[in-house]
DNA sequence: ACCTGAACACCGTTCAAGT
DNA sequence: ACCTGAACACCGTTCAAGT
């Protein structure tokens, strides 16, 4: 059997890599196999390509980590400025980050120890400082809760994921001894609150605390008495 | 020259092995060379004994690494019970886990990602858990500002440790960018408040917004009016 | 310009063997 | 019981070479 005809005469089995397409399927191959076991050989194989040919278009693996990263950043919905008040447009944001940890449990964590290696990290934070702004936080306040809402949400998606995987190399425990009422009472009380279908009301309920806050810090001067 | 005498004839050139001792060594190694280059080959050549020696006493890596992890548990501060109001004692609690990325910034990781994989967790949590009791909580709600507190106290180590060091391996950028008014006014803004040394004062500010919360939670019948 | 092949200096882990 | 030596199947990255 031939393999597929060509379109036209002279093109090249396979499309040319580029930076994209190969971010693209190093995001896939950590999706699939996780982070752990990617490795630029088996993303070259991925390629149909030998890994040396990825240094042609990345600087290594590192650089190529940020730009998987920087996907992950592009899949950030923020609404139109406008479209909504400027701490629901924020809300709105917070939820669509942390929902990358729901999409992309394995890769999740590239945003949390990757973010600063990147200017891409600052366009995003340059849309969100500008929420603060409008919702009318100067910049002393802007920085705390922006700061806040920021360990929350990455907080968040890593214990999230934690949850609901537990590592393939970890010691290996029995999961009954964690109900053990004798051994440890007030965790079993509090577990059926945590199980993971509880994970996005417990998110939610964590972050109004924040967004009252917020709206309080904002507001000082209309509290009823004084 | 002769090797160092031994106190007593016959008695080894070193210590034996033992799990604590090969813990402890692991903690040393990740605090001083970082975990990305950590590896048995290492920790073994630092022990002045082979790799394959330590898998007489580990399963392999990952079973290390979650006994690393739990000796940053072990520095964890819990005030004795009835020494402090409940809540203080529960905030204490929060600074000593979040002081863990100063003391460990190369090893905090390993709590993001391997707690659930010990059982040693657990006894943290029943501890956490018993505060949250002895404030008043039900568990419903403790379960909710449990889960919140520790979203916070992770997301605030990650992100500290992320913004005191970039990544050795990290794309290289200009940092000058970041403070380029024209391209990131808002970011170029808030800049100034959060600096390396100001984070201790934003991690005490968003720490208070939640326990804020708490008490108001905690206490909603002796809110003024209804 | 883009990719390959061979090589280097590493990994984690296994197994059989030593004491 | 505790440790070693050799081996296996991998890594990331370099370099010179091919087209």
């Amino acid at each position: 059997m031939k393999r597929n005809p060509t379109p036209r005469a002279g093109a090249p089995r396979r499309a040319p890599l580029t930076r994209d397409a190969i971010a693209e399927a190093a995001l896939a191959q950590i999706d699939a196999h996780g982070l752990e076991v990617f490795s630029m050989r088996r993303l070259g194989a991925a390629l149909g390509v030998e890994a040396m040919a990825l240094y042609h278009h990345f600087r290594g693996k590192g650089p190529l980590l940020d730009a998987v990263m920087e996907r992950l950043l592009d899949e950030v919905e923020i609404a139109p400025r406008g479209s909504l008040p400027p701490l629901e447009r924020l809300r709105r944001a917070m939820v669509s980050y942390r929902n990358l940890a729901l999409t992309h449990p394995q890769a999740f964590i590239l945003l949390v120890y990757r973010r600063f290696n990147t200017e891409r990290t600052f366009q995003l934070y340059e849309q969100i400082l500008e929420m603060f702004a409008d919702a009318g936080f100067e910049s002393p306040l802007a920085a705390r809760f922006f700061r806040t809402l920021g360990y929350f949400v990455n907080g968040a998606g890593m214990a999230d994921i934690a949850s609901r995987a537990q590592q393939p190399d970890a010691t290996p425990v029995k999961l009954e001894q964690y109900s053990d009422r004798e051994k440890y009472p007030r965790v079993a009380a509090v577990a059926p609150h945590l199980r993971v279908n509880n994970l996005d009301a417990i998110f939610t309920f964590g972050l109004d605390s924040i967004f009252e806050a917020m709206k309080r810090a904002a507001a000082p001067a209309r509290r009823t008495g004084r």
